[in-house]
DNA sequence: CTTGGAATGTCAACAAGACTGACTTAATGT
DNA sequence: ACATTAAGTCAGTCTTGTTGACATTCCAAG
């Protein structure tokens, strides 16, 4: 069915039976109903503040990088810029997020977190924080580093650079 | 800053230190970046037949239980049932999925996908388990069983029964 | 056998969040 | 001087979710 024969016994610790489709299925509806637990918290907290995921990523990122360019956030979220100045506004409006001119080429923006930005994205952070530690903590040092090496060769190739670079340049 | 001391050396392979707030920050940037990637490749299909994720998950979810009644499906994707059943009647419209009354409950509908239906499903789903199985492989058995232990210790109670119902009654 | 409730379906209106396309303003670099 | 780049804006569209109201059909309990 999916050309891997029986072969546990002949190969031991390198066997195949983990790519079988049937594995690579329930890993794909795995990562759908986990991607809701993942998300469910900081959405209900948003839902009471009428704003979205959206800007949950906006203030998540800003936060991870602070002084970020508009063209940055975009290659980082990968949406268009009027979908995230839409976004963008509201959070500037509401004072959660600063928009300072560029010192060194005053065509970019420079943003920035307000004390009352960072105050929302501890609390987004923090519940879905909880949430992944509590998950973290059940499955043991071992899983997480297996689970951490399965997302990271999920990620297109690009992402996967982005998703570096926020730790070496990050604070 | 999160409560945890630095206690490496006296725990030795009790270690929490992957409980500390940087880890699980990288592990949500993990979760989001590679969530992207899981999405991107039937997205690409999708885009091509004029369907959104809302078909996909739909189909994917009337193959795995075939049969399943409109609630059930509703259950398991969490939306109400007008957005369910506008996908719905455009997937029975262009002949993708079949609705039949129920034998013991008449007011039951159940769900199965036609021929041109399951020949969608399977495009998709290779799709995207291509991705999967290369991520599977590359990160190998170990890391994969870590992978799902987490990811199931990160759904709410409710999906992971409906999780590993999948399985037990599916097929 | 009637009636209440459950399962399904439908209509209308709306909102978030994505998209395209066209355009302006300002600053930079060649 | 002129083309390019960064950012922002306006207008319109699409998907997918939401509420609320209502109709239909059918099962089951009084």
């Amino acid at each position: 069915m999916n050309g891997y024969p029986e072969m546990a016994e002949s190969h031991g610790s390198e066997s195949l039976l983990y790519l079988t489709d049937e594995q690579l299925r329930q890993g794909i509806e795995a990562m759908y109903f986990a991607y809701r637990g993942f998300t469910a918290d900081p959405d209900r907290i948003l839902a009471t503040l009428a704003y979205g995921r959206a800007h949950h990523r906006a203030i998540h990122f800003i936060n991870r990088a602070p002084g970020t360019t508009v063209n940055n956030l975009l290659s980082i979220l990968g949406v268009t810029k009027q979908s995230l100045n839409r976004v963008l506004r509201t959070l500037i409006e509401d004072g959660l997020v600063e928009s300072r001119v560029g010192t060194s080429d005053k065509r970019e923006r420079n943003l920035y977190l307000t004390d009352e930005g960072v105050a929302l994205e501890s609390r987004l952070s923090d519940a879905q924080r909880t949430r992944m530690r509590a998950a973290f903590r059940q499955a043991g040092p071992e899983a997480v580093a297996g689970f951490r090496q399965v997302l990271e060769a999920m990620m297109d190739t690009d992402m996967r650079r982005r998703y570096h670079a926020l730790r070496e340049g990050g604070s």
